[in-house]
DNA sequence: CTGAAAGCGCTTACAG
DNA sequence: CTGAAAGCGCTTACAG
């Protein structure tokens, strides 16, 4: 294998040298850093990562932790973070964690071994973190990315999210505009999902507000296809009076939609449906699918952003985008 | 930070006794082992990775390299792969590159730093790697997933993938003996894709075979909902007549419905559609896609057990297991 | 079974 | 501007 050293050696000068052009230090002379460069070009050089940082104490990292694999709004929310720390600069190293996992001991563990210089956290809770974290949020600058912080006792956390309450009662809202009355609920868990709980509050308020009730119409399960399906199908079985139905994200609304074709109701001539997210799939999917989008790009960039004011020794800040209801064939006016 | 000195001096042994301890080995005692882990139990320590992969001559971990962010493939592929990793006691460090990025040189980059046993490649062209491998399949054993490797020159190469010619001849196949004769094909650009190419062709000869014949009814695009889409858009416009469509990727093929919804066309009813691939989403639209399935649990498994061989000094194959025709709604009968 | 020592490939004060 | 040297946190022969 190639090192530093060989790369020295054939460049005639010092290992500090050729790790001062490697690292793109001022205080190289013109002619060998030239000189150097040529060598390290010549064989495709790349310093050891392992050495760089387990040497280096500050490193131009940042941490993304993101829960959850099969997150379609996540995948498309790391890409923009991802190119909005590129363009500030910086290298950006992607951690994923399964959706049940110890996120903040995950996190806590990659620290010392890439000494980020902030971190930004998808999908995760911020209770959980203000328990658990030691470094995270405490000494290490973090973002939380579409998980609110209420009360931050951390200065050093903050975050971009949506309003989740004020979402969901959107969401329900928009669908008794369009005259549906019997509304039903397919989400996660209020329990584990703080998300959840508080889309599933929104929904509620949405239609006390109406003078309606959602009483037991609702299910709480997984954020997947196929758990969208199930709950669907359990929910229509149980309340064939249903005339619409929110999916708390686009994953289960398309289990939801799917659902109702297989119980031969059509979508949405028999049952509305209302999804969440605005991820790519819902508008190509038929019919496509009405949503709220949460502005994936902007809140990626506003976080990076804030991470980086953050890091400069600025203050903690806990920024609430609007979400944008997306019009889509899914919901049928009703009576 | 907590190092292996401190977790060395809290249990008044050395830093060598520790380290024996951390990684299992046997040549420690009873006692002395019990009460090392207590330690490191209490501080939930884990040995930084970059000092032991910098150090570790050989490291218990297979390198799997994916091609494409995007594919969800490839992303239930990867969680097969894993599962079956963990299950031979060994762990797994996943690496994603863009599509369009050189993966080779990427995990040649990765290996003097991760140390692997060995590395499982999704989505990387046989041709590319034997060109251009210099450790990589040379002397660290490789399995190529999903493409096929031809004619191997090097020894440690193994791969696991479908026969595509076949595959796409038997799209065509379907499809013809459904009764339809005026088929195009949507697929990715067989210049670069030798996947694609060995589709087309097989797409051809599925044809030439039925006394029909494919001409200019094809479009060569990317592997994306929104590619799909505009090429079905294209390809409709240009050519009216055609009553099915054939999509290299299921991906594609939901922008295919699309795109002829959005044509107000119906599917199956006007235009009938076959994707390729067989991923979960597939069977949650509707119309539910008749789509080639590769049997991606079974790919991921023997690549695994096959990796496992080569590394035991076994000799390198290639096995091509067959697609299984899923059915579907988005095909009916032609005349 | 256990410890002292060398060294993995880098970075970074420190001198010059 | 450049180099010699120390050291990051581990693992692993080598002795005992």
């Amino acid at each position: 294998m190639i090192t530093i050293r060989d790369i020295a050696r054939e460049a005639g000068v010092s290992v500090s040298t050729v790790s001062r052009v490697l690292s793109g230090k001022p205080d190289v002379s013109q002619a060998t850093a030239v000189r150097v460069q040529a060598v390290i070009d010549h064989h495709a050089f790349e310093a050891n990562r392992n050495a760089r940082f387990l040497k280096q104490a500050d490193t131009s990292t940042i941490l993304v932790v993101v829960k959850g694999r099969h997150n379609l709004l996540f995948a498309s929310m790391v890409e923009s973070v991802q190119a909005a720390i590129t363009e500030a600069g910086l290298s950006t190293a992607v951690s994923y964690i399964d959706e049940d996992g110890d996120e903040v001991a995950h996190a806590e563990r990659l620290v010392p071994e890439l000494k980020p210089q902030g971190t930004i956290l998808l999908g995760v809770d911020a209770g959980h973190l203000m328990r658990s974290g030691k470094r995270v949020g405490v000494s290490l600058p973090t973002v939380l990315l579409t998980n609110v912080v209420r009360s931050s006792t951390h200065p050093l956390v903050s975050s971009v999210a949506t309003d989740d309450v004020a979402s969901g009662a959107e969401a329900i809202t928009y669908l008794v505009s369009r005259g549906h009355r019997d509304i039903g609920v397919v989400g996660g868990d209020p329990v584990t999902s703080a998300i959840s709980a508080n889309r599933l509050d929104g929904a509620r308020r949405g239609l006390s507000d109406q003078g309606l009730s959602l009483e037991d119409r609702w299910v709480a399960t997984r954020f997947s296809m196929s758990s969208g399906h199930e709950a669907t199908t359990a929910l229509l079985s149980a309340h064939p009076e249903l005339t619409a139905i929110y999916a708390m994200s686009d994953i289960m609304a398309l289990g939801a939609l799917r659902a109702l074709h297989d119980l031969g109701l059509r979508a949405p001539g028999d049952v509305s449906v209302i999804g969440h997210d605005g991820v790519e799939l819902a508008s190509y999917v038929v019919p496509s699918l009405v949503t709220l989008r949460q502005p994936q790009d902007q809140m990626a960039r506003r976080g990076v952003d804030i991470l980086l004011a953050l890091i400069a020794g600025g203050e903690a800040v806990h920024e609430v985008l609007p979400v944008e209801l997306v019009p889509g064939e899914s919901v049928r006016d009703w009576r």
